[in-house]
DNA sequence: CAGGCAATAT
DNA sequence: CATATTGCCT
């Protein structure tokens, strides 16, 4: 009697203690009028809402992790310099938050294209209060299913239901942002350490010496966005591994990674250069 | 909490 | 099969 199951086919272990009463919304507008009012709205539904004007600011929040976001809220008419969809792909990418697009644009390709990004829900404005009430729903989703609704079906291989997400289609070097016809094909959950990438590594490694050279530290020198600890402690691993494999246990300052032609000779690393301006 | 390492997963 | 991710232990 007091356990509702959300769905009577699957059991799923969450005893919906779910409380939507103080979520945390970050919402991002640079429309002061619509920021305004939509952040009227979300309080007025007991929303914990914190306003900012840009993605660059909304960056900053997400990352210092000062304030646990429970999902974003977000325009998409931003500067020149980034769009709704640009800014949505960094979101997804560094953070597993449920994204809510907000905009005034109404026809269904545009909003395809966001939801195909990843956004979990798009609202058209003017956004009515009926559903900012619903938004929770979106985190409780998250909640219940441990991930994103995003769901990828690649090679006929069906994902299961804990994995799909991030990672984008991005040339290594040369940024080129298809703002109308973005193609969301070569989607992998995988990180994939080009030669790019690597050499980053490398770099980092060799300026912080062998000794020192623990994930933490990796990490921030590479400042790589969406780079976690644990894809560099991992590589680290796999490196250190290859290094005794054929080095001579001699030399202890000579660090050997980089090998002749040994490496991977893929390249599919969606990070591309630095998207905004994340400097620093 | 962070780092190493081993077990899984893709 | 290679290697990236997760988990466990220190």
């Amino acid at each position: 009697m007091n356990s509702s199951p959300i769905n009577p086919m699957k059991p799923y272990p969450v005893e919906v203690s779910f409380n939507p009463h103080g979520l945390k919304v970050l919402l991002v507008d640079n429309n002061p009028t619509s920021r305004f009012l939509i952040s009227r709205m979300l309080q007025s539904c007991h929303y914990q809402v914190t306003p900012c004007t840009h993605p660059t600011q909304a960056l900053m929040l997400l990352r210092n992790g000062e304030i646990k976001f429970d999902i974003v809220i977000t325009g998409v008419n931003f500067a020149p310099e980034m769009n709704g969809i640009k800014f949505l792909e960094i979101i997804k990418r560094e953070t597993d938050l449920p994204v809510v697009i907000v905009s005034a644009e109404d026809r269904i390709h545009i909003m395809i294209k966001y939801i195909t990004e990843g956004a979990c829900a798009y609202l058209p404005k003017p956004v009515r209060m009926e559903a900012v009430r619903l938004l929770w729903q979106h985190v409780a989703r998250k909640e219940i299913f441990g991930f994103k609704q995003i769901d990828n079906v690649e090679d006929g291989e069906p994902s299961s239901s804990r994995s799909g997400e991030k990672e984008f289609c991005g040339s290594s070097n040369g940024v080129r942002m298809e703002d109308e016809q973005t193609k969301v094909r070569g989607k992998k959950h995988r990180l994939v350490w080009t030669d790019e990438l690597h050499q980053k590594f490398v770099d980092a490694v060799e300026q912080l010496g062998i000794q020192n050279a623990v994930p933490k530290k990796v990490l921030e020198l590479m400042n790589v966005p969406g780079l976690r600890r644990g894809n560099v402690a991992s590589h680290l691993q796999v490196t250190a591994h290859m290094q005794e494999s054929f080095t001579c246990p001699n030399s202890s300052t000579g660090i050997r990674i980089g090998t002749s032609q040994s490496f991977n000779g893929r390249t599919q690393w969606p990070v591309s250069k630095n998207s905004t301006g994340y400097g620093s």
